[in-house]
DNA sequence: GGCGGGTAGGAGAACGTTATCAGAGTTCGG
DNA sequence: CCGAACTCTGATAACGTTCTCCTACCCGCC
């Protein structure tokens, strides 16, 4: 790979001068400049972006970690954030901890290693030591869809809470009493905001929740499958079900498309995320959208404007509000006594 | 943020000392590794990877351009390639191209700039100049999913055409004789890839493919949706349709659904790719599945071959045969003429 | 003719690490 | 007891840019 001297001496002038011609600044005659873009040209010189970080002290390069890439509403975000950044020519390193404190962790290593300019993350929950360290050394942080107890970063959420209350409400409304959640793991935040959420909007709503209405997966596909039995065959089974993300409402359908449960007319459904396919379901699913890319997005936005300088304050939360999309699968509960089929 | 040079001041010793320190090479005693480590910690020494790179002629960090991650399919194969490479030490750097060559040619430029150590990509069918002067200045490369015309690197690739005949021949084994398809564009390898395969299938059966038979889409969910309408309401009209992907497969289920077409009745549809819904649909989807996660996992491998030296034969290809996953949409046609309903 | 300002171009330091080399001290076998 | 081998250490040269100096020239003007 060429490098500029190799430019400079082909074109026979300095460094200095090629460095000026092919960078635009200072003073270079027009034969000069022409010399040099002609031997740069030929020898199909691509300056090294890592010798220009070495001076420059910036990389050109955010971190980004999230949980997983495969999960449909992170890929969303992901691009999102590329999609905001692009412009302004950052490159993005992308992270998978799989909600994995020890994973995070190395990662977080790494990205401060490499030196990228800035970071979004979706921590999983573990010590936030490693992310205040790399706050402290003048990186910009910005918390996407979860954030941790107190680290005073930038943050961009949904509104959990509300996005699973009015469609627990919704539920009630339309005339369910029994209504269970297949939520997510407590040691996330996304996990406890969403059981919150629901367990605010039966309290408020004066509705017990039986025992074994509340099942805590692990926000996976199998983790939906295994647990939505246990709200089926017991004596007070509920008469509709929350599923607090995506994964888990595939493995749920599929568990209740198994055990033949009719839907909405035996079982409910309200799902968290609302996918590309939830629309040619049957019945259509009803589900809690938020707005995946736009949370990217936004996040790649406010660290934008941290790196710019262009905003310098206080720690932002830009929080989303979650929308119900009402469709088919949450419909009125039967009258006739729960397990009539099955 | 403190550099080596701190680190060896506070422990009293030379710079290069404390390197041999930390570095794990040369001698060291063990009195003076004990300073400097100390020192390290109580300064909270961060290697600086950028300057290592710098002398090393390395980066441990890889390029990956897909044309989109929010595209479950290329979320898979980014993750694939991540959990590959991530074990040896290796970043990736994501970019997506939007099956846009201009996009695709100015990241290819950033991750040269950035001298990734080398680079998976999904090339989306542009000029290859930009890709064989990368591979010529030393950087292995493989391509992954589509491949072009005549570039020389190790390919990991499904076989299409061999994926799409099983389909169209299954739904030729169940009856159909009017089959049309909703192929992708044809200036991509799979778009093409794809067509050939149900042209073929169609021919060797000696059946007619009739006008309007094939509507050419763009991959994109909203293109599915418009163009499926076209299959219906002529006199003529397919008794199945193929569709080549997965995000033109949801908008044609959409468009079948709202107007009120009976699958597999009316409409047998079978869809490239399987996704995880594809089993809780009604009825349940027949699709081609595709491993990506593997796509990526063993593009990755390759290119840690090539990395590593282990492998420095002529390029190979790797080619993922697909399976027909049956389920119920793709079911016999009716005996009744068509059109009869709607 | 001297001088200031604009233009051009070169020399060389700097970024933070790795790696090479030489020098000094220690151990050990013959 | 001497050389050879081994151990430890620090000085310093890279890596490929950017950027600050410094010198030199040309022009116009007093």
């Amino acid at each position: 790979m060429p490098t500029l001297r190799d430019v400079a001496r082909r074109a026979g002038v300095s460094v200095a001068a090629a460095a000026r011609a092919l960078g635009g600044y200072g003073y270079t005659s027009a034969a000069t400049r022409e010399k040099v873009l002609r031997a740069a040209h030929a020898l199909d010189y691509h300056p090294n972006a890592i010798a220009r970080s070495m001076i420059k002290g910036r990389t050109q390069t955010l971190g980004v970690i999230v949980s997983d890439n495969a999960n449909p509403f992170f890929a969303s975000v992901v691009r999102g954030i590329e999609d905001a950044v692009l412009g302004k020519g950052y490159a993005i390193m992308l992270c998978n901890a799989d909600e994995d404190p020890a994973k995070e962790a190395i990662y977080l290593q790494t990205v401060r290693q490499k030196r990228v300019d800035g970071l979004v993350i979706s921590p999983s929950g573990g010590p936030a030591a490693a992310l205040r360290g790399l706050m402290d050394s003048g990186t910009p942080i910005v918390q996407v869809d979860r954030r941790l107890p107190r680290l005073a970063t930038d943050a961009v959420l949904t509104d959990n809470r509300a996005g699973v209350r009015a469609a627990v409400e919704h539920l009630i409304r339309l005339g369910h009493r029994r209504i269970g959640i297949l939520s997510g793991p407590r040691r996330l935040y996304t996990g406890r905001e969403r059981l919150e959420g629901y367990l605010a909007a039966m309290r408020d709503a004066g509705l017990p929740v039986a025992d074994g209405w509340v099942q805590e997966g692990n926000f996976k596909e199998a983790s939906g499958y295994e647990l939505v039995g246990r709200f089926l065959g017991r004596g007070r089974r509920p008469t509709a079900i929350f599923i607090a993300n995506n994964l888990m409402t595939i493995g749920a359908l599929l568990g209740l498309k198994e055990a033949g449960v009719r839907i909405p007319e035996e079982m409910a459904v309200v799902g968290f995320d609302d996918m590309d396919w939830a629309p040619i379901l049957t019945p259509p699913l009803t589900a809690v959208a938020q707005p995946g890319y736009h949370l990217g997005a936004t996040a790649g936005r406010l660290l934008l404007e941290r790196l710019a300088q262009s905003y310098r304050g206080k720690p932002r939360t830009v929080v989303f509000q979650p929308r119900l999309v009402v469709r088919e699968s949450c419909g009125a509960p039967l009258r006739q006594a729960p397990g009539a089929r099955r």
